[in-house]
DNA sequence: CCAAAAGTGTTAGTGATACACCCATGT
DNA sequence: ACATGGGTGTATCACTAACACTTTTGG
């Protein structure tokens, strides 16, 4: 029988939201060493009495303010040597927050925090870039697949919103017609009865989605 | 700052294969507290310097004896009071071996190692049935959406043995004409030249995988 | 009246489903 | 000759993709 060896276990976590038409990552300036001054993606340590999922809530609060936002489990990485301080397993959860709440806040060992396009990411802590790259890929096709595209968006929005959306994450042109008639088809939208104001154009309908807010389907 | 808390770290394996028109998943019986001489998942502590993937291989080799098998990370399960000698993060990773090379062997920790039909899987220790369960799912749900059924099956099979896997992991008919229609569009399988023998019917064409073995393409 | 985005239908093509009979072999 | 699984084609239906003009508002 081995004896137990003991690792050290963070959460990392890649926060997106989308803002002037971009999808953007959350990326904080570390304050404390390795890496001290470099860009990595916000996260910490697993406390000994918290769940896997509690720590990524946990860190998700401290770093950015936010809470009950939709927060998923994506991927561990534990490469020997991943960290220079020793053996640190990471467990990475994606986060999708909505246009409107983006106030960040700093923390302790955060000592600046900033929303970057996902075309323009400085170089990375870590392996920081490698779990980017992985929650991308992610976030990409749960869009195709599920409903998670309205946790990017407030409670109402219009339609032209929602395309804009997939536009910009899988970046191509959808036809304007075949999104609306195959979205309209799914049945989980509906009308909120208000409209847009103070468009210097036609107003659009705003809808809401019919699901319970975090509820993500699966339309295969 | 926070302390740097360390856990045990453990890879639990769910090894999937078909026999008997049934798919079974591997147990051991626990030879060591906690859980002693209950069924459980194979897996155990990651060593100090290997990557996870290499503990899970590990794992793999000294539990079961085979190498070489397709294998995938499923989810990290992590909740305190999981596992009562204190906190145990587990990595599990889904293996799935083809009918032919089935020859378990035990290991020092192991009494004993059985296969299991899926619907006759007796109580487990830890939260062994919840991590089968999600394997169980990600399994149907890969079937489905991309070629990991190749990997149940030796290096040349019968259309008829392939569509089996899929009737009995999916638990429904499927239309034989269809099945063999679709699978023949997508042009990853080729014929052999060679047929089934001593069968006391017609012979059937067995095919083999056009792709490196071991790998799994989309299907969507 | 101009600019800007909202809104709306039809057609053609592609893929999915449903369905039944003949073929090759061993006993 | 019979039992067993192997092998094949066609018609219908549903979904996807391509495509252009009219509407409503503010300036």
């Amino acid at each position: 029988m081995h004896a137990f060896p003991k690792s050290s276990v963070t959460v990392d976590l890649i926060v997106f939201t989308i803002t002037d038409n971009s999808l953007k990552v959350l990326l904080i300036k570390r304050g404390i060493e390795p890496f001290k001054n470099m860009w990595a993606l916000p996260g910490g340590f697993v406390l000994e009495d918290e769940s896997l999922e509690d720590a990524a809530k946990r860190e998700l609060v401290e770093e950015t303010g936010v809470k009950d936002i939709y927060l998923e489990q994506l991927y561990t990485f534990g490469e020997p040597g991943r960290d220079p301080r020793g053996r640190v397993i990471t467990v990475a959860y994606f986060a999708l927050i909505n246009s409107q709440i983006q106030k960040i806040r700093a923390s302790t060992d955060v000592s600046e925090a900033q929303w970057y396009s996902v075309n323009k990411i400085p170089k990375l802590a870590f392996d920081h870039k490698k779990i980017l790259d992985y929650g991308l890929q992610r976030l990409r096709w749960k869009l195709e697949y599920t409903t998670v595209g309205f946790q990017l968006l407030p409670k109402t929005f219009t339609l032209s919103q929602l395309q804009n959306i997939y536009e910009i994450i899988l970046h191509k042109q959808l036809d304007k017609r075949n999104f609306r008639k195959k979205l309209l088809s799914l049945d989980i939208v509906e009308e909120s009865g208000e409209f847009t104001e103070g468009v210097s154009h036609r107003p659009a309908m705003l809808y809401k989605f019919k699901k319970r807010i975090g509820e993500i389907i699966e339309i295969l």
